[in-house]
DNA sequence: ACCTGAACACCGTTCAAGT
DNA sequence: ACCTGAACACCGTTCAAGT
């Protein structure tokens, strides 16, 4: 029998606070990687634990996904209504940093915006507290819009959650065009990419004010 | 030796046309399970073959990956040509037959519509036929923009790409939004998606339309 | 209560050997 | 030329055994 290299002779049994320390070290990796295909025996590897250590905390490897998820998506709210703060109050300049928020948010932390937006990954229901915070960020454009709408700026036939879901999906389709590299089979050089996503973003807010408003 | 049983006595040692009938199959299972997350070995398994037998036509699952690319932006090509030529031929009816074209194919394949969108999956840049076939549909979409804004539809002030990106986007994360399961979220009933994520892109087409011109 | 480490059924990929 | 099947280094997950 050979004998064994103390990997970390000071290393202790327990680890103090794993379940945290899985979620950050799977963060910290998904960001390094740009995407979120790691393991979980990779993670665990890395906090210099064995390989059945996280699933004493996470049951499967969707439930550490959902945890993440999370913690990105009550951040996400965090960066949303500090943007709407320092934003002018007219309900375009608040539209468009509602917008702002949302994108400087995942064009920062690419990774995790994937894991927010990949359903498959994890069980949406099954979290109370990812909804809650989803749903506030929805509210929140969803009454913006509609004061905008009674401000005269934005088309007063239209459904409130129509326009909501319009602009939405324009934001995430730049965000996911741009993290997945679509960007630069569309004229946009590499290093105007972030940029010129924002400007888009402004661009298409400007369009949808009505003429008379502006 | 346990006498083995042959699972298939009359099939025959080559199988004739591997290559394209992996290509088939991964397809086959990919619509099946709604995603891209299938094994190499159960396409392998599903067409009687040895778990070595794919890597001799393709050396790694992306380059099977590719080819699946390869065949759906085709397809999507040809899906959105025919759009086009059913449509009429003004210049705004043109754009919202593009877009429903696009919006058309992805919503009856959505796993090649994950795949053709995941370029990590595979190296997007590695195939000759891809790019053409992807270009030819973004060169349409310029062409039309270009002949809308000089028709007085659209800004000419804004600059063609960026119209053409904006619209793409908004399609793409319409797109998305529905495959990834996000719509329920946002108050679109499970049985309505589908109808409500093709009006939506009309709408949006609409807004950008000049008043004048209308 | 928390963690280890072997075990199981999977992967993608390689390659000598077979037809 | 094409395919098999064992082998390798990985997975996610389980669980008896250890601290």
């Amino acid at each position: 029998m050979p004998a064994k290299q103390p990997l970390s002779q000071s290393r202790p049994y327990h680890h103090g606070n794993l379940k945290q320390a899985l979620i950050d070290m799977a963060v910290e990796v998904a960001e390094e990687k740009g995407h979120e295909e790691w393991s979980v025996r990779e993670i665990a590897r890395r906090l210099g634990v064995s390989s059945g250590a996280p699933f004493r905390h996470f049951p499967t490897r969707a439930s550490l996904m959902a945890a993440i998820a999370e913690e990105a998506t009550l951040r996400l709210r965090l960066v949303v209504e500090r943007e709407l703060r320092r934003a002018k109050t007219d309900e375009i300049s608040q539209l468009k940093a509602l917008a702002r928020g949302f994108m400087h948010w995942a064009l920062d932390n690419p990774a995790q915006f994937r894991i927010v937006s990949a359903r498959r990954l994890f069980d949406f229901e099954a979290s109370a507290s990812l909804a809650v915070h989803f749903n506030q960020v929805r509210d929140t454009t969803m009454q913006l819009i509609n004061r905008a709408q009674l401000a005269g700026f934005l088309c007063q036939q239209t459904a409130t959650a129509d326009l909501a879901l319009a602009l939405r999906a324009t934001a995430y389709g730049l965000l996911r065009m741009h993290v997945d590299g679509q960007l630069s089979q569309w004229q946009v050089s590499p290093a105007k990419q972030t940029k010129h996503v924002m400007a888009l973003m402004d661009m298409v807010v400007d369009a949808m004010v009505l003429p008379r408003a502006r």
